[in-house]
DNA sequence: ATGTGACTCGTAGTCCGTA
DNA sequence: TTACGGACTACGAGTCACA
């Protein structure tokens, strides 16, 4: 990603404030969502553009529906 | 996609299902969502992993917030 | 109006590191 | 613990011809 849209910021946002409402690190939400460390963090940072089984890969580390990612 | 995750079929459902009941083809949904007439079907048949970005394009071209597609 | 196979090309996503 | 880099592979984006 070059330019991140406003949409993946969002998201990113969104992901790193529930995973830090859970108090668990990046590494700890890559293991449960079965996802590389550093692409949680290239999410987080809106550097990617996340495909939607990953959305709900992480939806369900964070214990949270997909909806409320949005 | 070679095996639909559930999640990809819900989703294109939900995307055909809104998009009957605004009455237009996924032809028309494809204008307005800047997407290809084919691409579009092939998200209602789940044969895409769709990304975030889509995701939103469609849900604009809907009318609805990308929260009510899940 | 929609489904499908085949295709190119860019990028999603992984893995190795360093600071 | 996180950011960021380079290199890599797999697969999504996007289009077409034809049924």
């Amino acid at each position: 990603m070059d330019l991140a849209p406003e949409i993946l910021k969002k998201f990113g946002e969104k992901v790193r404030m529930l995973r830090k409402r859970k108090g668990i690190s990046q590494e700890e939400l890559a293991f449960r969502a079965d996802l590389h460390r550093t692409y949680i963090g290239m999410i987080e940072r809106a550097e990617k553009n996340i495909t939607l089984i990953n959305i709900e890969k992480i939806a369900k580390a964070l214990e949270v529906k997909i909806a409320e990612l949005f």
